[in-house]
DNA sequence: GGAATTTACTGAACCGGATAAGTTCCAGAC
DNA sequence: GTCTGGAACTTATCCGGTTCAGTAAATTCC
């Protein structure tokens, strides 16, 4: 079956090829008779423009990139990620832009990646997540001029945008409301401690539990699986004075966190409250639910994609704070027996 | 920063357009000693084709397509999905070809989206995931002409290839071990009822049972979500004759029945065994460790890959059952109290 | 040694759109 | 009645590759 081009539309409609763009991209040159006449030829004959053509002749490829740094074991169990693409959809797909995927394995492969797709012009931008300390995307990006979106922060970006929700509030709020129920020994579990947002966090939970004069408030650093984040629990939980309550960095390592728990008999959220970060289903599906800081990662992800579509449009965009977690407490926190 | 482009290499290395072209695709038409000349300032200067371009000029548009019809909601925790992806990628990088994703809610939309894909050339092929019965999308394929790969059958697909997994088989070493155990009512709680491979395991389920003679043997259907298949697992729990084992079709659910079970009273696995199909690292993550019939999914998404990659260069791909999930005990399961 | 073939290229057409630069044609102004 | 200006097109060029037809020089063959 061959595939309608814009010639086929004007030979039907006995108008040239430049008429036909210009009634379907909406630019003037034409009367409103051919245009609605070549539109419905167009309808008719099941016309999709030429992707690989348009973004030939100088306007764009009507997709944007996405890289993703993890090995396929972690993942596969990050409900974040999927989150986060979600949203990015229900955007893209209003404006029919395509988003293109690459898992890659370390940050410097990102930037390979990067490269191709600028020399490729396979995409119009990209989004970046899991920024670091001096991230080495940041300058390879600006230097390409390829418009992108970075999503967690704030960090030093230059000129690129970035989107990121009010973490240090939110891990505030999780330990004041701890503090609240009458724990004094808090302990937290991190992501990865180069990443940029976990830097944060750890920052905003010293400073909070200081400020509220804890007993003990230790960040122990760990990857964001749920292995590693049993393995740091139970690390945290042989110790005598152990903590009453872990705040997760994630969901994955809050419900592993529960699962050492029950398995060294500790009873939750008796013996051991908990509270995860970011509210997948997950934590509503385990027994007992657990308490979170819930934020709409669908609404972000959809943030970020106007912000990128609004970046490749050439419009000035600006930082912004969006969508700052708020703590749902659910069955895992409860005052320290 | 401008990209490079063949004309770029050809003025350098004083040659036309057509040897340059010639030279980097390994076609023959140039000495070898101007092919490594022009390949030396190829990777000089930090070239990369133009995906645009190439894909005009007849040649693939090296991207391969997916879509992926669930609402966010649920996408955010199918460990199945991201697993997959990870699978296509591991091929595909190596071979430069782009993931292309596309969220989207109905079948039929789906059939929009492929047609979209075909019109705009965006794509060399897609992967289909999630065959029902009398597949809407099978016709449109055809008829387009666009390769493909079903994941998961086997179903009518016509001249399009199909790999899947055991689950006839898998279904029945899970009954088989549970039998074993001692078990003599034994249910199921099912992934959507108009999947193919939902109806396949249901009759497998059903077959086996039968042929063991089991009291009893239900299959619950649900929707693949942690909340149906809590509330599916409650109705199971609450009759008078409840299972003693339940067969979930994912990790997901099996978790869910598994807080629902703790949340009833029931100890796991002295008063209910549970096996879970997926074994995703959710699986060894809660307490306790749940049984799971594994399958390696990356892997099964890298061939899944290759496939559609022969298929894209015009090899004939046949058939291919690939990757049975086996049992993998761990400590849901035991023998009835 | 001259014709035939092969090698190593060049030049130009082509893919399917976007778009700048004409070309008609007609209405309105003077 | 001529001149101007704009609407409604057409024509031609460009984007950056691929590929085919052509050509000159080198090599092979009898």
């Amino acid at each position: 079956m061959k595939r309608p081009t814009i010639a086929d539309i004007a030979q039907r409609a006995g108008v040239s090829k430049g008429a036909v763009s210009y009634a379907l991209n909406g630019q003037p040159g034409v009367s409103e008779a051919t245009r609605q006449r070549i539109m419905a030829i167009a309808r008719e004959i099941g016309f999709n423009p030429n992707s690989a053509a348009r973004a030939l002749s100088g306007a764009s490829a009507k997709a944007v990139g996405l890289t993703l740094c993890r090995p396929a074991r972690i993942l596969s169990i990050e409900p974040f990620f999927m989150g986060l693409i979600s949203g990015f959809e229900s955007e893209l797909a209003a404006r029919s832009y395509a988003l293109t995927l690459q898992v890659v394995s370390t940050p410097e492969n990102e930037v390979e990646v990067y490269r191709r797709w600028w020399g490729e012009r396979r995409v119009d931008g990209v989004f970046v997540t899991d920024m670091r300390a001096g991230d080495v995307r940041i300058p390879v990006l600006q230097e390409l001029q390829l418009p992108a979106v970075v999503i967690g922060g704030p960090g030093d970006t230059g000129r690129i945008a970035q989107i990121w929700s009010d973490d240090a509030g939110a891990v505030a709020e999780a330990v004041r409301y701890l503090v609240a129920l009458g724990h004094r020994r808090i302990a937290r579990v991190s992501g990865l401690p180069d990443l940029l947002h976990t830097q944060t966090r750890t920052r905003a939970f010293t400073e909070v539990c200081t400020s509220l004069g804890l007993e003990s408030a230790v960040t122990v650093p760990s990857d964001s699986t749920g292995e590693e984040g049993g393995r740091a629990t139970r690390r945290l939980l042989i110790n005598a004075d152990r903590p009453t309550a872990i705040v997760y960095d994630n969901d994955v390592m809050a419900v592993a966190g529960l699962a050492v728990a029950q398995e060294m008999g500790l009873a939750v959220p008796a013996d051991l409250s908990i509270v995860a970060w970011d509210d997948s289903p997950l934590c509503s599906l385990v027994h007992p639910p657990l308490t979170a800081l819930s934020r709409d990662i669908a609404e972000y992800g959809a943030h970020a994609a106007r912000q990128l579509l609004a970046a490749i449009a050439g419009e000035k965009v600006t930082d912004v704070e969006a969508g700052t977690a708020h703590l749902t407490p659910r069955g895992s926190t409860a005052p320290p027996s």
